[in-house]
DNA sequence: CTTGAGGGATTGTTGAACAACTCTCTACGT
DNA sequence: ACGTAGAGAGTTGTTCAACAATCCCTCAAG
């Protein structure tokens, strides 16, 4: 998300070789981050692995204190997180760790719906390598089901669907699909059961996996709509119960 | 876009009656904007009416004279435009209208038939007043172009489909919808032919609606696609005319 | 024609200062 | 007891000025 290149950068080298924009997009991303940037990838990994809870408000003056940037260049990354759906930003307030509800999760799941079974049903003439992306993915949930590190487990899912959207090819609904999935990150961290939330979809990826081998991307849409409506039913139970003893 | 709920605000309102929450609502954009967002609210009309062609860079020195706000108030209403596309953003050289190539539109109208044609399939029960913007933007694209003012055809067009979209209730396809839109609007802007452009879907407009109305919900998803290949071949082949003169 | 070294202009970042606002707690009045 | 009005502390919003880092252009040398 950090190294999203741009529009002019893609022409400007449209008529040189495929090699040499590699290497300007490797250059691009190593030193070609700003300090607002590199603060927000920090604060990012804080979020999205669950150590600041939800309903955190960070505050600038102690994260100016500990990270030694200044409140402007804070506050700019701020900026970037809010924008990806990882703070939120109250007026005269702060920031905070967002509280999804039950609407935002039903909306979330009613996005996904859209982007990814679109997707899905629109492939056509896929070839085995741009799939093994999505084969790596499954085999490390399998994987870390076996060990039991659920946590693992929905790691290996969320990226086995920004995969699976990654196959459209398209630059805006690899981004959005990021969104999502980084908020939805932020709801399996409130509830406490990780297992329940995540072992099911282990073995549906794979079946998944092995409708989109075949060629058969109308029933993977099927399945995948099935499957997603499964998830965020699991998903908003798992929250009732949450609120029910945190009221 | 500005004056967004937050998922916190909606459940602590939750209780009260719709008619305190409306009042809240405009209270809090009345008075609740930063000054960043007003300098972002004013440079997005500038940027969406076209009066800054694509390729400006805008610069921070200029416009903290102009505007009398300082330079980081200034920053920070860039980036508020950066992540809804009206301006993009290179390291050590500034911000600048982007300049959309044509896998830019491609992905625009990729995303465009995703979303928009999604929502069409999946409407259900839906009532008559709901549907009052839609006849509203229809009607004003008809006027307009009886007056042969084809900027406002297109203004309605836009608002037809966010609209459209607007339908689903849901509020981050809404805030996709409207990144989108604001972004093809760029590209309108730097073709010289809004009246091809743009007078065939005023009757096609008409027609959508129709079908809406008429609860062929499956029909209307299919005629939207259509809609949305014309659309784009027509914005492609305009936007190649004016590369061609252009190099 | 390519390469590399100035130099001017612009952006990136910092730190401090003050204004504006929220939150909390206390005191007052009913 | 209840609600409210206000003061005070703490936090955020905004501005300003300065310096560092980088880009772009020019021009000279190879």
């Amino acid at each position: 998300m950090a190294g999203m290149s741009h529009p002019s950068d893609a022409r400007s080298a449209g008529s040189e070789s495929g090699w040499l924009r590699t290497v300007a997009d490797e250059v691009r991303s190593f030193d070609r981050s700003s300090t607002a940037e590199r603060v927000a990838e920090l604060l990012r990994h804080r979020v999205i692995e669950g150590d600041l809870p939800p309903g955190t408000r960070l505050s600038e003056e102690q994260l100016v204190e500990v990270l030694h940037v200044s409140r402007n260049t804070l506050r700019e990354a701020f900026r970037l997180l809010t924008h990806e759906g990882l703070l939120v930003h109250h007026l005269h307030r702060g920031v905070f760790v967002p509280e999804l509800d039950e609407d935002d999760l039903v909306d979330l799941y009613r996005v996904r719906r859209t982007i990814e079974c679109d997707v899905v049903r629109r492939l056509e003439g896929l070839d085995a390598a741009r799939m093994r992306p999505l084969h790596d993915d499954v085999a490390a949930g399998e994987d870390a089901a076996r060990r039991g590190d659920w946590v693992a487990v929905g790691t290996a899912n969320m990226r086995f669907h920004q995969h699976l959207v990654a196959l459209a090819g398209s630059r805006r609904l690899d981004e959005t699909a990021a969104r999502l999935l980084a908020e939805l990150r932020l709801a399996f961290h409130t509830v406490a059961t990780p297992q329940r939330l995540h072992e099911p979809y282990v073995s549906r990826n794979r079946g998944l996996l092995d409708l989109l081998a075949a060629g058969e991307w109308e029933r993977a849409a099927k399945e995948l709509e099935d499957y997603l409506h499964d998830s965020e039913a699991e998903l908003l139970s798992a929250h009732r119960d949450r609120s029910r003893s945190t009221p």
